[in-house]
RNA sequence: GGCGGGGUAGCUCAGGUGGUUAGAGCGUCGGAUUCAUAACCCGAAGGUCACGGGUUCAACUCCCGUCCCCGCUACCA
């Protein structure tokens, strides 16, 4: 590999993780992805540089089938509905993509397909014949979640094929007593299918060499330890294809039913979105793709390593005219208030909400996103720190810095640029730090440090602040006029170069100054120029680049959140019930009181405790997942409900006869249910 | 449990081939100022650099162990 610091490139290709069309987007997608990816693609284009921004929906795979059978609709409809929210918020928040598409058009389905039939007819894959569930009805074999069944351990009777969500265990749809398609409700018949898996494990050198010597030293630590993790741990094969209809239909005979599993199309997208760009503006899709001297980085959250770092770059290599990233400078989770994103909790801020809430305040977003972005680390966002930011930095620093300058401008010269007049020492060093700007801003850029590089950029700004008080244009006005031309002189180049410099990170902000400024400038070094406005150059009236935002509008969105969570926790989001059983059906259940007699962790496991329990008959061995509720301690002597007749299972080894019932809210706390007053062990419950 | 990342001022984070008083922004306190959206500017307080050992003349920086947070993985009523 050569030395990527001293290597020039002719091109950048920018890619953005696909966000998957099953809901809109919030701001743990931005911080981590497409703020970054953003500011980075503004940046190059600045530079003058080549550069194509990539990205798409991502709309195949099982989840947004089940949503459209939830919905009552199709898939392409639920697709539908996602691609254009998030595409238009994208949009209006000023997300620069070149191009976004999205894996249901045919131009991605040609794509993937080709790929695939290209590393197929180079026998990249494993063919392997297994069997699986089958509709005859529907004459296609059912993904794991399409089938319903008797859960072996608990007994609920809807439990899916991939996970029992009574008792929460992941099964197998082979697992499931007595199995039912949910598409015809008829039982599902065995049946023999083929599949292709890709052998990861064949490009261990390869990946080797590529990732853990020549990325070293330029890629995050996270990233690089994450592959060095998967690499060491052995790569298995993995399955390509999957039997369902809703994705990419494999280009061979006889695959009727059989579409390109998500994770392989997906990254895909990037280059069908490519080409989708390259048709419309008359541009060659494979120099961005396959030409060595273009820069392909991929903007991920940290869930989506393995995928840009690992799969991804040995499809391309295996199918040999692709190039492989540079970089996938891959961000960790961004938190809400110190609790986690979840779309399924309704805990999070969207996008297309804040800008309903807060029209025209992109800027502040983009900034505060970027500025608290958990590059190193996850990171917490909170309503209050957003208004901080916004009123201690971007108004009072930013934007009361232009502010200043531009009224006094228009206070003394009538909004015309007064000339330098015998500047003194410290004009003259202060033009002059003003030059290495854009190269120290840049620099962070390109190494991926945004927060840095964006605390650089404000640092202009207070370079402006400091050198306008220090001054005290306001009072020289009386005694030494001529002076005063300079100062504003200078302050007038600062806010010049600062509309140049913040571009990449505030877009709207930047326009707006160059508009008050009367200028338009779009070159990155023109931000470090120091005679950008000629004397006598007129400029418009000022505006306020940033406004307060009061207590009132930000209480508002935490109260919101605060009724989300009281929602969450108060059982006000019910489990929904089941449906109703006959009498014979409880009766079925074999519910017991006993005594814990022993408890003890069993190791190597993070939730499993053995436990014996006394039922009065005699003694049994329970393994219960309930070791980081309980301490062993704290058990003996306990009076529990105990499920006496569920099917002895074998746990890490030790067979448990029964469960032990425990009661379980939405926070996924258990707790003991005991009798109220003492009974003797092995009373029925009924 | 295994693997990976992280644990540095009230908050969000920098830092270092080991070497004088550990840095920034915000917050707090004090001062100064009025061109500016009570903003700006100056100054101060504030840290046993998670904890315990070890190597060293010297460790926050290297090594070993422990704890906590996050992710992947295993396994779970």
């Amino acid at each position: 590999m050569t030395n990527r610091n001293t290597r020039k490139y002719k091109r950048h290709t920018v890619t953005a993780a696909l966000p998957y069309a099953n809901g809109p987007i919030h701001i743990g997608h931005l911080a981590g992805v497409y703020v970054p990816a953003d500011i980075y693609t503004r940046y190059l284009r600045m530079k003058g540089e080549d550069v194509v921004f990539i990205c798409g929906s991502d709309e195949h795979g099982v989840p947004i089938t089940i949503k459209a059978r939830q919905e009552r609709t199709t898939p392409q409809q639920v697709v539908d509905k996602y691609h254009t929210l998030i595409k238009e918020s994208f949009r209006e928040f000023g997300i620069s993509f070149d191009v976004y598409s999205r894996t249901s058009a045919p131009i991605h389905h040609e794509t993937a397909a080709g790929i695939f039939k290209t590393l197929y007819d180079k026998n990249v894959f494993i063919e392997k014949e297994t069997e699986q569930y089958f509709d005859e009805e529907n004459r296609q074999f059912l993904a794991d979640r399409y089938i319903t069944g008797t859960c072996p351990h608990c007994g609920y009777e809807k439990a899916y094929g991939d996970q029992c969500e009574n008792c929460g265990t992941s099964l197998s749809p082979t697992d499931l007593i007595n199995p039912k398609s949910t598409l015809s409700g008829n039982k599902p018949v065995m049946k023999k299918t083929r599949h292709w898996y890709l052998p990861l494990g064949n490009y261990e050198g390869m990946l080797r060499d590529w990732i853990l010597e020549s990325h070293k030293d330029d890629w995050k630590p996270n990233v690089y330890g994450q592959c060095k993790s998967w690499i060491d741990q052995g790569l298995q094969p993995r399955a390509v294809t999957r039997d369902l209809d809703w994705g990419v239909k494999l280009p061979l005979e006889n695959t009727e039913g059989k579409v390109l599993y998500v994770w392989f199309d997906a990254p895909i997208g990037y280059i069908s979105a490519t080409r989708e760009w390259a048709l419309e503006t008359g541009n060659d899709w494979k120099k961005y793709w396959q030409d060595p001297d273009s820069k392909l980085v991929h903007f991920i959250g940290k869930d989506n390593i393995v995928f840009h770092c690992i799969i991804f770059p040995v499809m391309l290599h295996a199918e040999g005219s692709y190039i492989l990233p540079d970089n996938v400078p891959a961000n960790e989770f961004l938190n809400l208030e110190g609790d986690k994103i979840s779309t399924s909790r309704n805990w999070a801020v969207w996008l297309h909400s804040f800008m309903e809430d807060f029209p025209g305040k992109q800027d502040v977003l983009r900034y505060v996103l970027c500025a608290a972005a958990p590059e190193a680390k996850d990171n917490d966002f909170t309503w209050k720190d957003l208004q901080a930011r916004n009123n201690n930095e971007l108004l009072a620093v930013l934007g009361n810095f232009v502010n200043r300058t531009l009224v006094l401008t228009h206070k003394y010269y009538d909004g015309k640029v007064p000339e330098i007049i015998d500047p003194s020492d410290a004009d003259l060093k202060t033009l002059e730090s003003i030059r290495e700007f854009p190269g120290v801003i840049g620099d962070n850029i390109e190494k991926y440090r945004f927060r840095e590089a964006l605390s650089q950029m404000m640092n202009l700004a207070r370079l402006g602040n400091r050198y306008l008080t220090e001054n005290e244009p306001w009072k020289l006005i009386k005694e030494n006029p001529e002076k005063v031309k300079t100062i504003i002189n200078v302050s007038l180049q600062i806010c010049a170069s600062l509309s140049v410099l913040s571009s990449p990170f505030l877009p709207f902000t930047a326009k707006k100054m160059q508009s008050m400024l009367n200028i338009h400038r779009e070159t990155w070094q023109d931000g470090g120029v120091t005679n950008f406005l000629p004397p006598g150059h007129t400029i418009n009236k000022p505006e306020l680049l940033f406004e307060k935002i009061e207590d009132p509008q930000i209480q508002e969105q935490i109260d919101r959140l605060l009724q989300t969570r009281q929602n969450n926790n108060s059982g006000n989001q019910y489990v929904p019930y089941k449906d109703p059983i006959d009498f014979e059906d409880f009766g079925k259940l074999d519910i017991r009181i006993a005594t814990v007699r022993q408890a003890e962790k069993v190791p190597k496991t993070k939730k499993l405790m053995k436990l014996i329990i006394d039922a009065g008959s005699g003694e049994y061995t329970i393994v219960s997942g309930i070791a980081e509720h309980y301490q062993p301690e704290t058990m003996t002597g306990r009076k529990v409900l105990w499920l006496a007749n569920l099917k002895p299972r074998k746990i890490k080894g030790i067979e448990s006869h029964g469960m032990l019932l425990m009661a379980e809210n939405n926070d996924g706390k258990l707790v003991f249910l005991t009798p109220e007053k003492d009974i003797e062990d092995g009373s029925v419950v009924s």
